[in-house]
DNA sequence: GCCGTTTTCGGCCCGACTGTTTTCAGTCG
């Protein structure tokens, strides 16, 4: 049991203990243990043999003896008591919006709900309005809830429907007669959120192979949808569809495969001008059957360009003359929005240095939380300046990469910046970003942020909409008079590339491109893993049709700095005026 | 339950928002 997996059972725990304690500070003291025992630099079962766990601030005598017994034994007496006390499907009711542990542990004492079902049962019997601080507004919001938590239940984030994929896919590796196997559908799009599992294979004796899919199990309930297509579930209740095609086929089902519906209808308007048409079982010439052993040659034969998967929302780029040169991960050189210790991350500065380094970074742009964000652990002055400090102190080490000093600092409600412009202007680059009062009507939230668009010293908006998939909703505002000032003061939008959020909408780089403003790929990482989101970023963008020209860190080390520089002489001018 | 000390108890992150409330509790970020 490695620390991560401790970690979840001590959350585990401290949400029983929420459920059933009335001290609140109980539950919090088990939340702490798990981010100190996520946030441990050392091997967890190295520091529990030397019996030093105690030594580690937020795991006292309790949570410590728990944490040994759980990589004893793989699980705890306490849990396992609590766990013992409520039914099973106790905390998918978290999954409804506003309905959090103090009421699920009231519907569950008073009515004993433990579900879902349950719960919408009560609510419809009307049950719920008439406990102690319910009312009839809380009960319809519940019912409510319960419907949005059911729509989100079969739709997934892409990183986990690539990591479903793969492992299907792998899987599928060993079987004779499979010639080959590739990823369709949205998740080949990189679409954000997927609906299930598309698997293109190529073979020339389908029963032979779905026999063997059967005798392996790789997937459950598998059977036959139509002559070409078969279905199965996998981890509970992802669809998985497996496209079979003649190996001479194997381009056009994968074509197909991956569509859209509205690009391949596009597609085969045009193919039809030369009497081409893609169907179910292949490419055909008007009317004979044309092979097409890869993608590439669908297009090549139908005389149109070739698109690439991102770009496969809609036809629009089938009119082109020639191909998009979309930006790779690899052309990243560098990245900003990144957070340490210092506020919310779980990593230490030097962590988090070493980790870009060790990625050929050319530069790293480090941005912790601003006071207002103190649920977050926001920087006070003096805090940042203690921060300055410790950087300047690792620069050597982690050279030649260039670290440059930065915040992510709140857009206050009125549009203000978080910091007073003597701090801003000892940063090398400022995020601005909103991180509380998300409901505001729309023309305040606009006023807001053209307000924060405003201070000189903002180089970057952050995360434009502060959605989280699946999850939250995020703010509205008038799009086009921000991407405009954007646009106009030279503020770059950032893709933040937390697959949690992918904000920017690839959907609005378009229309953001044409009112001339640029952008940054930023992964938002909380840790060195989450530097990964750089890739999940760099999706967002290829949807978006952008090129590595139109990324701000794509450029050398010497015209990132030469841009702060620039920037921030031109705002201590306009302070002076 | 953990921490730290004004050393064995008192405080623990905090503000906005909403719905339930005549003064507060729960949720969320």
């Amino acid at each position: 049991m490695d620390k991560w997996q401790v970690a979840r059972l001590l959350e585990e725990i401290s949400r029983y203990i929420e459920l059933s304690e009335p001290n609140p500070f109980k539950a919090r003291a088990f939340e702490r243990a798990a981010r100190a025992v996520e946030g441990l630099e050392n091997d967890l079962a190295a520091l529990a043999k030397s019996g030093e766990l105690t030594k580690v601030s937020g795991i006292g005598k309790a949570t410590g003896a728990i944490i040994e017994e759980l990589l004893r034994t793989g699980t705890s007496q306490y849990l396992e008591e609590l766990r013992a006390q409520y039914p099973p499907g106790i905390f998918e009711l978290l999954r409804v919006p506003k309905f959090g542990l103090k009421k699920i542990a009231v519907v569950h004492a008073e009515l004993g709900v433990g579900n879902l079902d349950e719960l919408e049962a009560a609510g419809r019997e009307g049950k719920l309005a008439k406990l102690k601080g319910f009312g009839a507004k809380t009960q319809e919001q519940i019912l409510a809830g319960i419907k949005f938590a059911r729509q989100r239940e079969s739709r997934f984030l892409l990183p986990t429907g690539i990591e479903v994929a793969e492992s299907v896919r792998e899987q599928l590796a060993g079987i004779e007669g499979i010639e080959d196997a590739e990823i369709a559908g949205s998740i080949r799009r990189r679409l954000e959120i997927v609906q299930n599992v598309n698997i293109v294979i190529a073979t020339k004796s389908i029963d032979d192979v779905l026999a063997a899919m059967e005798r392996r199990a790789i997937v459950e309930g598998l059977a036959p949808l139509d002559e070409r297509i078969a279905k199965g579930t996998t981890r509970g209740d992802i669809s998985v569809l497996f496209h079979f095609a003649a190996p001479d086929d194997f381009g056009a089902a994968l074509l197909r495969a991956t569509g859209s519906d509205a690009f391949l209808e596009s597609f085969n308007e045009r193919a039809a001008k030369s009497d081409y048409e893609l169907r179910a079982d292949g490419l055909f010439h008007n009317g004979r059957h044309v092979k097409t052993p890869r993608e590439e040659d669908v297009f090549a034969k139908a005389g149109l360009i070739f698109v690439e998967p991102e770009r496969r929302e809609d036809g629009s780029d089938l009119t082109r003359k020639k191909p998009r040169t979309l930006i790779e991960a690899s052309d990243l050189r560098g990245t900003f929005h990144v957070h340490t210790t210092f506020s919310d991350g779980r990593n230490s500065v030097l962590e988090m240095l070493t980790a870009a380094r060790e990625r050929d970074f050319e530069y790293l742009g480090l941005s912790d939380h601003s006071p207002t964000a103190s649920y977050a652990g926001g920087l006070t002055v003096e805090r940042l300046k203690q921060q300055h400090a410790e950087i300047d102190a690792h620069r050597e080490a982690v050279a030649p990469m260039r670290v440059f000093r930065g915040t992510e600092a709140d857009i206050l409600g009125d549009g203000a910046i978080d910091y007073d412009d003597k701090t801003l202007a000892k940063l090398d680059f400022v995020i601005a970003s909103v991180h509380s009062r998300f409901n505001m009507p729309k023309d305040e939230m606009t006023e807001r942020i053209l307000n924060a668009l405003d201070n000189p010293y903002v180089t970057f908006l952050g995360h434009l909409t502060g959605r989280l998939l699946l999850s939250r909703e995020g703010y509205t505002m008038d799009y086009e008079h921000v991407f405009e000032k954007a646009g106009e003061r030279g503020v770059m939008i950032e893709i933040n590339g937390n697959p949690n959020r992918l904000d920017l909408d690839w959907r609005h780089v378009k229309r953001a491109l044409a009112l001339g403003v640029r952008f940054s790929i930023n992964p938002d990482a909380h840790s060195i893993r989450e530097y990964g989101a750089l890739v999940t970023g760099t999706w967002v963008a290829r949807k978006g049709g952008l090129s590595p020209k139109e990324i701000f860190n794509t450029q050398p080390v010497e015209a990132i700095a030469e841009h702060f520089e620039s920037r921030k002489a031109a705002a201590q001018n306009a302070n002076r005026r």
